[in-house]
RNA sequence: GCCGGGAUGGCGGAACUGGUAGACGCGCUGGAUUCAAAAUCCAGUUUCCGAGAGGAAGUGGGGGUUCGAUUCCCCCUCCCGGCACCA
């Protein structure tokens, strides 16, 4: 390329700079304030792609911005390194999981390295080291003592061809994606953690977590889902167990005319035992995935079961239906219908002829028809016996009291959320410590024999778990009694090692303890940045698990992340890049291309961080050439020989206005960087502020003065963007001092002050001229000024002025 | 289906607290430079009317509040993310 901007020879002694002084490397110093910045570590699934760019990037900039505040900044990197990728890149060519995940780890590292990441790489992670996932191994053992995780039953997606577990995503259209065949569900024996236990705390503390996006917290409620309701039960005819269900709507308990319970419901499965239909039917609803967006968007389909209810207040009989839409795992497995006042089950209702009842009328006495549409509105109560005319909360208490006093029932609060089920039916993930023994059941392998380490060195076959075949990991002494017992083969869920990797990198050498001091130092995340798909889950484990470390006594912090931004996608024409769709972009060439600051640039620029960003390769191109400019403009001023004392007592009007524009964007770029977090309006600022610079025709003492005081100030603040432009820059501008090592630059509020300012014209809010007026004018010389404007004038005409509004300094709105 | 978000020129986006819609960049058009090209530089670029001054329309669609709405409220359409075993 035929310039003299050379980003590959820049870049490497740059990066060579910081390597050699180990610039990003840091301790626990107490006399500074600390900065802990950090990116949701990436899964080691190859290459690396331009959404890891893009939120890397992101990440890098507020910590070199924070770091030339003076913070004390960690900014580390490792790997969410189990997952199911492996394991099938292990099926399909061979390779062992463990080698396939250790040899992207060095290809994405190298990569991450020719960015130029900010990263202390001394606590690099990698969670299928035995050395990191012992600890939660050690958690979970403790957890286990305090009754915070528990095994019970749940359903999974089965493929009956492959005989194997499959994951929501290895479910296309209801079959399996090998074996193409229809896809069971099937109940299986998992451990789970107790989130529940900690629902209100987690919900709670959303309303002080200012540094959230609202939109996440508000996710994060929806999901955590509390309801204040009735918990009631209904006698059935025939059995001696009563059917519980949980209700918000108790006001509308004189509207039901069927109630629905689940297909694996006892019920329902006592019902088909004697109904060659009823069990078809219950065969039927199991040939579907688990997914709660299938279960959702399917038909809704039911039968009715023969057996009926007892109304609890009414005594009238309803009909007991197996439904399809109903679902074991949530809450009791059966629901009240009120086809009435609730959308699903009028429209239930309407498909099978149930009949609707109106229980609720308006407050202001506007009739309604229930048979038209439901009426999901709180109102007051009609054709409910005693309780007629009463509003919803006096029903509510009545109908509570009611049931309470009778021993039927009880105030309740539910939850949507559910327990977290960790177990994973696959080999390359952290083993579950549990041993199952004959007499003792299942049994927390002991502290002092953890970790319980997984082989990595196996022959992987797809079907199933290969730990199972492997006799030295399966068969092991029960802990308790010493007889010959079984390991648990199942793995933990990769969300568990996600879950607490944050504080690992406080101190991830510690071979004693999960945590320590250091975690105390650097704990809680100042600056968390991810994409926004890890809103709820991933978001909601690691809250969930940093309250489970607080309670064992680890850390006092709560909150694991006092600010968070969510990175939107890269796209490319309009779709997310993926290989499926040929549509990715590879980093790697880009960088070979134009280097490592044009990439980081482009990403920047194109797109504030919580966006989409649409990939362009001329948008890329665009950046490139803003570089060679500033490049060239630096390197020409500076090669003009060396600049005297800038003296702003002797400027005139036009090198005033350039500074004014320099600290103007100092100010600008200063917000968009440290509050806004609005990285591409902070570039477009610095290419601005280059253009005046560039048009500033004016080699004067006084000129290039203050020429050189308006390409530092550009030269630092895009040191975070594009740092190692900068780094060769800083000194090409006769600095011996390293761009990292620099402050950010300071505003000189006097160069601000402006004599005049152009003010707005408009009649009735319609733009009709512009005027320059005295900066400290009052607004009855502006507006005077405004009236004397003549196309004001002409729109006033002979029209009376009704009103005159001054926005000071920006506008004068006469209305007529 | 439910929860959250989004929609602005030919394209990416800007307009932060209700106050000049289109900053900055890309693309395009014209010009300079060149034997030529690349690169670079200069000028123009929302649409329509107008020679110009200027005028009209305009921020997904429909309504509302306001002197003034991309911004606030109501309804709708389409797109994206999540929905508990992708990470």
């Amino acid at each position: 390329m035929d310039t003299p901007y050379q980003p590959e020879l820049i870049e490497a002694a740059a990066q060579q700079h910081w390597d050699s002084a180990h610039a990003f490397e840091v301790d626990e110093d107490d006399s500074k304030e600390k900065f802990y910045c950090l990116t949701m570590f990436p899964y080691p699934s190859g290459k690396l792609h331009m959404g890891h760019v893009r939120v890397f990037t992101i990440s890098d900039v507020i910590a070199r911005y924070q770091r030339m505040q003076g913070k004390h900044v960690l900014q580390p990197m490792g790997w969410d390194a189990f997952g199911m990728p492996a394991e099938n890149a292990a099926i399909k060519r061979g390779v062992p999981p463990a080698q396939w995940t250790y040899e992207n780890i060095d290809d994405m590292r190298g990569q991450m390295r020719r960015l130029g990441f900010a990263y202390d790489w001394t606590r690099e992670l990698t969670t299928c080291r035995p050395e990191y996932y012992r600890w939660e191994q050690w958690l979970f053992v403790r957890m286990f003592a305090k009754g915070l995780v528990y095994r019970k039953n749940s359903v999974v997606n089965w493929d009956p061809v492959d005989q194997t577990v499959l994951a929501n995503e290895q479910v296309i259209d209801g079959r399996g994606w090998r074996s193409d065949a229809l896809v069971e569900r099937r109940e299986i024996p998992q451990w789970f953690m107790k989130i529940t236990a900690y629902a209100d705390e987690l919900l709670d503390e959303l309303d002080r977590m200012p540094g959230w996006p609202e939109s996440v917290k508000t996710m994060q409620r929806n999901w955590i889902g509390r309801s204040e309701g009735l918990e009631l039960s209904f006698d059935v005819v025939g059995e001696e167990e009563p059917l519980t269900v949980f209700t918000t709507r108790p006001d509308t308990l004189f509207g039901v005319t069927y109630m629905a319970v689940a297909a694996e419901h006892p019920l329902a499965t006592k019902a088909a035992a004697s109904n060659p239909e009823i069990a078809a039917f219950i065969e039927e609803c199991k040939k579907t995935d688990a997914a709660e967006a299938t279960l959702e968007t399917m038909e809704k389909k039911g039968m009715p079961l023969g057996i009926s209810a007892i109304h609890p207040l009414s005594g009238e009989e309803v009909p007991l239906w197996v439904a399809n839409f109903v679902l074991m795992s949530y809450g009791t497995g059966a629901v009240m219908a009120v086809p009435g006042h609730d959308a699903r089950d009028w429209e239930f209702a309407k498909k099978h002829g149930l009949p609707i009842v109106q229980v609720v009328a308006p407050a202001d006495g506007t009739s309604i028809d229930v048979e038209e549409s439901e009426y999901l509105e709180h109102g007051v109560l009609v054709n409910s016996g005693d309780y007629d005319g009463m509003d919803f909360d006096t029903a509510f208490n009545a109908i509570a009291d009611y049931f309470e006093s009778n021993d039927r029932g009880r105030r309740t609060i539910n939850y949507r959320l559910r327990d977290w089920g960790v177990s994973r039916q696959r080999y390359w993930g952290a083993p579950i410590p549990i041993i199952y023994c004959d007499d003792c059941d299942a049994v927390p392998v002991p502290e002092d024999q953890l970790p319980v380490v997984l082989p990595e060195d196996v022959e992987f076959t797809g079907h199933g778990s290969p730990l199972q075949d492997i006799p030295e990991f399966v068969n092991a002494p029960c802990p308790q009694c010493g007889k010959p017992a079984r390991r648990e083969t199942d793995t933990f869920d990769t969300f568990v090692e996600s879950s607490w990797y944050f504080a690992r990198y406080a101190c991830p050498d510690n071979d004693q303890a999960m945590l320590d001091e250091r975690a105390a130092y650097w704990t809680p995340v100042d600056q968390y940045t991810g994409g926004v798909e890890h809103a709820i889950l991933h978001l909601l484990y690691a809250r969930f698990f940093q309250r489970v470390m607080r309670d064992e006594g680890l850390t006092d912090v709560s909150e694991p992340f006092t600010n968070l931004t969510t990175q939107g996608m890269v796209l490319k024409d309009g779709a997310k890049m993926s290989k499926n769709k040929g549509n990715t972009v590879d980093p790697q060439e880009l960088i070979a291309r134009y280097g490592a600051d044009t990439v980081r640039l482009f990403m920047m620029f194109a797109a504030p961080p919580e966006q989409a960003l649409e990939w362009s390769d001329d948008g890329v191109q665009g950046s490139f050439r803003f570089l060679k400019r500033f490049f060239a403009a630096v390197t020409e001023h500076a090669a003009a020989g060396p600049v005297e004392p800038l003296d702003i007592a002797v400027l005139s009007a036009a090198q005033k206005d350039l500074r004014r524009k320099t600290h103007q964007t100092i100010a600008k770029i200063s917000d968009d960087i440290g509050r806004r977090y609005t990285f591409n309006t902070a570039v477009a600022a610095s290419m601005e502020l280059l253009n005046s610079i560039n048009r500033f025709d004016d080699e004067s003492v006084s000129g290039r003065a203050v020429k050189h005081e308006a390409l530092e100030a550009v030269v630092l603040m895009l040191s975070p963007i594009v740092p190692h432009i900068c780094h060769e820059l800083w000194s090409v501008l006769g600095h011996d001092s390293a761009a990292i090592d620099v402050p950010w630059p300071a505003l000189d509020k006097g160069a601000l002050q402006q004599d005049e300012v152009e003010v707005v014209l408009q009649v009735n809010g319609k733009l009709r001229g512009r005027i320059s007026v005295a900066a400290d004018a009052d607004d009855e010389t502006v507006t005077a000024q405004a009236l004397a404007d003549p196309n004001v004038q002409k729109h006033i005409g002979d029209k009376a002025i009704r009103k005159t509004i001054v926005v000071p300094g920006r506008l004068v709105n006469i209305v007529v």
